[in-house]
DNA sequence: ATTATCTATAGATCTATAGATAATGC
DNA sequence: ATTATCTATAGATCTATAGATAATGC
C-alpha cells in the first residue's frame, strides 16, 4: 500500500513503469470517460481498458476524481493551443478562418478530448471551473481584445468578439460532441468533415468580409 | 405492487392522481436528468425532487430507463417544433433567420431540455436513436430538401442546407448547454441572449445575403 | 530496499421488489 | 375493490483499502 504519489515538492524519478502505467491509465480513462461521462464511467472499465488491475490503478492515482482532474489538466493545454496561436501579426480575417479549421481539424482528431470537456461542462463543470477562470478566461479576455482591436482598426467589419468565438467553439466542436447525430442524419453520403470545412469556411468568410451596402433596414428584396 | 400500467391496449382512465404523479416524475427527471446526466442520475433524487418516495416513483415507471425514455420522448416533440415551422411557402431568408431565433429563445427558455438532449447525444444516443431515425431525420431531410429547392430558385446563395441546419443547431444551443462556461467567461457583463441573439442575427444574415461577385471561380449554378 | 501488483473484502450507494397498510372512488 | 403509499430489505454495483506477495534497481 505504498503511495506512488511523492511527499511534498520531492523530486524523485519517476521509474519507467511509473510513466508508462500512468499514461496507460489516462489515455484508457479519456477513452472511457469521453464515452460515458464521469459518473458512467467505472473504475472496473479504466483498468480493463488500461490492461490492469482495479487495486494497481488506485496505486496510481488517488480515486477516480483525480484521475479524471488530471487528465482534464493535462489537455486543457492541447486544448487551448489553437487559440493561443491565433497571430496579432497576421491578417485578422486569414487569422481567423484559420483558426475555425484548426478547430474543425481538432474535432476531427481529438474526438474524444471534445466530448470529455463537452461532459464537464454540460454537467456545471463541477471539477474543471478553476482551470476555466485561471487558464481560459485570460487567453480568452486577450483574444477578444485583439479581435476588438482589430475591428477599431477597421481590419474587421463589426463583429461581437466573444459571441464570434462561440459561435466557432459551438460549430466546429457539434461535430464531435453531436456525432452520433450527424451520423444518423448524414447517413453514410460522403464525409462529414469536408462538407463542414467547406460550410464553415464560407459561413465565416463572408461573415468577416467587408460588404458594401450591409444595415440598412428596409431593403429586402428577394 | 399493483402495477399502475395497463396491459396491452387497455384504455382505462388515468386518475387525477396518477396523471399529477406522473407529471411530477416527469418534471423532477427532467431537472435531474438534465444536469447530472443518465448515469449521474439517481432514483432518490427523483423522488426528492418530486417530493415522493422511492417505491412509489416504480409505481408509476418501469425503472430508471423507463422514465428516461418516457422524458425524451415527450419532449421530442417540443424539440421539433421550431424546424416543423421553418414554411415553405415564407421568405427563405425569412423563414431561416426566425428559425434562429426561435431556437435561440428556446435555449434561452428551455436550457434544461437543451442538456438533456445534449447529454443523451453526447453519449452516443443509446436510448434516443430511433426516435433520431424516426422522427429527427424524416423531418430533417424535408427541411433540407425544401433549402436545397430554394437555392435551386436563386432564392438563397449556394448553402449546403444540412450544414446550414447543424450550425444553427450548434450556435444556439451553445448558449444552454456551455452555459457554465459561457458564464465563466462572460463574467456578470449584460445579458448573453441580446449579445448572442444580435451576433447570430448579423451571421446568418451575411451567410444568406445575395453578396455582388466574391465567387468568382466559375459561374455559380446549382 | 523500494516499487509494483494481487487477492480479498469493507463500506457505501443504488435500483428494484416484497409485503403490509392507507386512501380513494363507486 | 381498486389505487396509492410506506417500511424494510434484497441484490447488484462501485470506490477504496488492507495486507501479503512478486518484481525491480542498486
Amino acid at each position: 500500500m505504498r503511495r506512488a504519489t511523492l511527499p511534498d515538492g520531492a523530486t524523485k524519478k519517476p521509474s519507467r513503469i511509473q510513466t508508462r502505467n500512468r499514461r496507460a491509465i489516462l489515455d484508457a480513462a479519456l477513452e472511457v470517460f469521453s464515452r460515458h461521462g464521469y459518473r458512467g464511467a467505472t473504475l472496473d472499465q479504466i483498468a480493463a481498458e488500461a490492461g490492469l488491475s482495479k487495486p494497481n490503478i488506485l496505486y496510481y492515482f488517488d480515486g477516480k476524481e483525480d484521475i479524471h482532474v488530471t487528465l482534464l489538466s493535462k489537455l486543457m493545454t492541447t486544448w487551448l493551443d489553437p487559440l493561443v496561436a491565433l497571430d496579432p501579426e497576421g491578417d485578422p480575417k486569414a487569422e481567423i478562418l484559420a483558426y475555425v479549421q484548426r478547430k474543425l481539424d481538432m474535432a476531427r482528431d481529438l474526438p474524444r478530448e471534445s466530448r470529455l470537456f463537452a461532459n464537464e461542462i454540460l454537467q456545471g463543470a463541477p471539477r474543471i471551473q478553476p482551470q476555466l477562470e485561471d487558464a481560459l478566461k485570460p487567453l480568452f479576455e486577450e483574444k477578444c481584445a485583439l479581435i476588438a482591436r482589430w475591428v477599431r482598426q477597421d481590419r474587421l467589419p463589426p463583429v461581437d468578439p466573444a459571441h464570434l468565438i462561440f459561435s466557432i467553439w459551438a460549430t466546429t466542436q457539434h461535430y464531435a460532441d453531436f456525432e452520433a447525430q450527424v451520423r444518423v442524419l448524414l447517413g453514410t453520403q460522403g464525409n462529414p468533415h469536408a462538407g463542414a470545412s467547406a460550410h464553415l469556411k464560407q459561413m465565416f468568410e463572408t461573415l468577416l468580409s467587408d460588404r458594401p451596402g450591409p444595415e440598412v433596414p428596409g431593403i429586402n428584396q428577394n
